[in-house]
DNA sequence: AAAGGTATTGAAAACGATTTCAGCTTCTGA
DNA sequence: TCAGAAGCTGAAATCGTTTTCAATACCTTT
């Protein structure tokens, strides 16, 4: 503790420049040098000060990561993917947890644009797209995933939610259903809309009338989804299966049908979006569409890595395949 | 991007001097002056220079988290009650994520050794205890989560694994059950040990002789516990209950039961620990020991903050209450 | 042995804020 | 009207590195 370049250097008996070189690995510094310096560096257990190598080299290496909640496996595993990328270069990486909210998101933006980070990455934001666009036309790195955003220098990866969820539909469609319930996440959310066309489209594609009063909305999350589907049964419509824009509110169904002993997939089949971690641990096992989370995160890291690197030829948006896992829920001839 | 103090100053006719003021609310500067900078402020967009900062006042405001995995909420738990009340009181949190690798956590250590963070909170660590104490003994502010040190200044919030553990035997025990393996986790780890602990002493407060073959490493994750179970199977053991030392190494007990269709509480009961989020969903439910994993992190960062801002007596260890949360997988009427 | 390179090193400036200390105003009271 | 205090502001030092540029040491060649 409160040992500096200085201390290392008088005790090697070179100046804090040679120092420098050793620590940076400069291949100048003669091996005989270098051994000496390294010798008192161990003694004396001198780390450099980050603030003040921050300072002169005006960068950080690291990386901030602006996630809707911490908890959720969806934003994890992004998180994984985009940590063992920035790891691998030598990056750092901070993690900020809104709760879904979208004041402390903004706060936290206003946080990272101190040059604490080099560049930043948006998970599941809620943030309105002009502002993400603000921020990359003030000149800074930034990545958002999930997301479509095609503008300025605001990087991209995301899956093609439209034809996903067409695809959950159809599949629910091919196990003989017509009536299908689609429960919407937050009404201004893009991944919502996404999935909502998608859901028209295959209705469309096998000639059956789209019902307006079968979109509910869910706000993404378990208690909404029950309070959503409850809405839905209380109504007295009818419908033999749900399409969940997520599976967090599809475990809001499950509880539902569990108190009214109503039976899945028998009486209602169910598949939901994100393959969250519980999906396949549970009773029956939850068919849903699964993201490249991780590959998604490594690669806007990548994205960003490059980019901040001065890179000029950096893809900016890239859309990657999500698919259907299919499994209980959604099957007729249950196990 | 790229503004400076004396940007700020020249524009608003004053000195660096007092622009800084401004920024930190010093109640010095006449209001007619305050109001002119933050006029320019906020025309230039300005926002001070992280490490400038760090690097004057010696500090960085924020904390740093070494966690085992992101993806348990065991630990996502306790990251939220540090974020909470970090936050609160203005500090940044950074996450650093082992992959339960102990040459990952060392290296993580180094780096965070450098200030970028004013102290340092393990959670889930692999680091031998002394390791911990020297850091310390160093001068660093560091605490410790889950797992009990007393030494140096190493703050600490842990539950009681012995008696939770016994807790949760003698559950099983008054559900009637005698040959109980248990499942413990890494064979070094102090949870593993303190847990075995107990085990052995609900065994001996009910006069049911220890049996050693009744005990297996499952090294904490899923497919640990599988295979652990396998093998005990496999002996031809007879045992009617386990006891696991996590819920991940239960859910391999699941799987296995699921597989050769073995009953589960009726052919085998099932008690894990750290009631993960998975766990309720299970079919049947887990039963699981819960330990206030966010008032734990919540009340270790007050310590660490405290403890970094000079006071004194900050008690330096605390232990809070684990519960049994009884579910169905160790109820014999089940449902 | 001198000239000209090349290798190796160090002195000092720079990064952008905060903080110390001194100085200038302005006010108060006699 | 003036001394002294209080209020407000700014010049310059400082934090601990890296980087630029110049200087020195050491070779090689003739």
């Amino acid at each position: 503790m409160d040992i500096k370049i200085v201390d290392v250097a008088r005790l090697a008996n070179v100046s804090p420049t040679t120092v420098s070189r050793v620590l940076n690995n400069n291949p100048i510094v003669k091996p005989k040098t270098r051994d000496a310096v390294l010798k008192v560096i161990e003694e004396l257990k001198y780390v450099p000060h980050a603030a003040a190598k921050n300072l002169r080299q005006q960068k950080t290496m690291t990386i901030g990561v602006i996630v809707s909640d911490i908890k959720v496996s969806y934003n994890t595993d992004i998180v994984k993917g985009i940590q063992t990328k920035a790891y691998a270069q030598k990056y750092k990486v901070v993690i900020c947890d809104t709760q879904n909210d979208l004041d402390i998101e903004r706060e936290y933006l206003r946080l990272l644009m101190d040059r604490s980070v080099d560049g930043i990455i948006l998970v599941a934001s809620l943030l309105p797209e002009q502002e993400i666009v603000d921020l990359a036309e003030r000149g800074f790195a930034v990545g958002i995933i999930g997301r479509r955003i095609d503008r300025a220098n605001v990087l991209n990866v995301h899956t093609d939610n439209v034809s996903a969820a067409k695809e959950a539909v159809e599949h629910l469609i091919g196990q003989g259903h017509r009536d299908i319930v689609f429960l919407s996440g937050y009404a201004n959310a893009k991944d919502s809309y996404d999935r909502l066309e998608g859901y028209i489209k295959a209705l469309g594609m096998h000639s059956i009338p789209f019902r307006p009063e079968l979109v509910e909305n869910g706000n993404f999350n378990e208690t909404g989804g029950y309070e959503a589907f409850a809405r839905l049964k209380e109504k007295g419509l009818t419908f033999s299966a749900v399409f969940s824009a997520n599976d967090e509110m599809a475990l809001g169904v499950y509880e539902y049908c569990n108190e009214k002993k109503i039976g899945i997939p028998g009486e209602v089949a169910i598949v939901g979006v994100d393959n969250d971690r519980v999906s396949k641990y549970l009773t029956p096992s939850l068919s849903t569409i699964d993201q490249p989370k991780y590959d998604m995160g490594f690669l806007l890291a990548e994205k960003l890595i490059r980019s901040m690197n001065g890179e000029a030829e950096v893809p900016r948006v890239s859309v990657l395949n999500s698919r259907l896992i299919v499994r209980q829920s959604s099957t007729t001839y249950s196990r």
